[in-house]
DNA sequence: GCGATTATCTCGCCGAGTAAGAGAATCATG
DNA sequence: CATGATTCTCTTACTCGGCGAGATAATCGC
């Protein structure tokens, strides 16, 4: 196996490896149809779904960074399509909760399905060790940015 | 060390880093009055730059999948952030050259200096060889993205 | 009860990006 | 050469996602 001589080859690799993800999901959403924030809130509804979260459309907002009125012509979007529906909270009758549907898990599925399987396979051709180290490569170089998105918002 | 029992938690790991560094974008470049798209540029202008290739609006617009009235929008709002400058192309008149000024550069660092700084510190962390496996694992991850963005769209 | 708070939605607007096409320069062919 | 096709950029008119401000309705606290 080769030397890395270069660390520079490592920063560009995670740019490139974001680049990639980011224009596999923009093409992935529009060949159906969705624009790339409808594509993120059904990643963070379908992840709240199994972990069996409430969503509501002020949460929705408020993790992509959208004000209610943005928000509001999302979830419009999102139940035009038949992926989600509008529940009154029984519990809190000013809350809306954000239902999935079955056509989203699908459509979830088609996006998410094939990729993770091919990137499982890839990672066949790796060792226990290797793993190991990619995941502690991968949680350092994560942290790293994270500490600096919130020094950067002071 | 930990065992990896699930790769899964790899595969999360890619996307909540790919999550995070476009975060990281989009808030340095809302902070300094650009737009995403207008990041991208400049990355891709600063790229070039340093390659020593000219860049037109027709090749960033193809770079960036936007159509020639977006491109124009785009290099308008560059050029009155005093970011780039437009300049005929003598050999062909047809053709305008985009030549990047030092703002861009010194917003080019400022964007990535001190982000590429703290990954190459964490980066010393990790032995030759741990860096050697983190760069086979990050090309073959970026390979099985392509593959599959090249499948997608047929 | 009643004011303060919370959650969602409505209205009017801005501006990034698109589709269609005009204008200007260059290339290719007879 | 000349002239028709091509290439590159820009203009016009439009669509639509997202924002600011504020209305509406339900809940909480004293």
């Amino acid at each position: 196996m080769s030397e890395v001589e270069e660390p520079m080859r490592l920063v560009h690799l995670l740019r490139g490896l974001t680049v990639e993800l980011d224009l596999f999901g923009a093409e992935f959403a529009s060949r159906n149809g969705l624009h790339p924030t409808d594509l993120r809130a059904l990643i963070h509804l379908l992840d709240a779904d199994r972990a069996g979260v409430v969503v509501t459309p002020g949460r929705l907002g408020a993790a992509l960074h959208l004000n209610s009125a943005g928000t509001t012509g999302l979830v419009d979007r999102l139940e035009k399509l038949g992926l989600i529906r509008r529940e009154r909270d029984p519990q809190d009758r000013r809350r809306v909760r954000l239902v999935v549907e079955d056509r989203a898990m699908e459509l979830g599925q088609g996006f998410f399905g094939g990729l993770i399987g091919d990137l499982l396979g890839a990672m066949r051709g790796f060792g226990p060790g290797e793993l190991d180290t990619a995941r502690r490569f991968l949680e350092a170089m994560t942290g790293v940015v994270a500490a600096a998105r919130r020094a950067g918002q002071e």
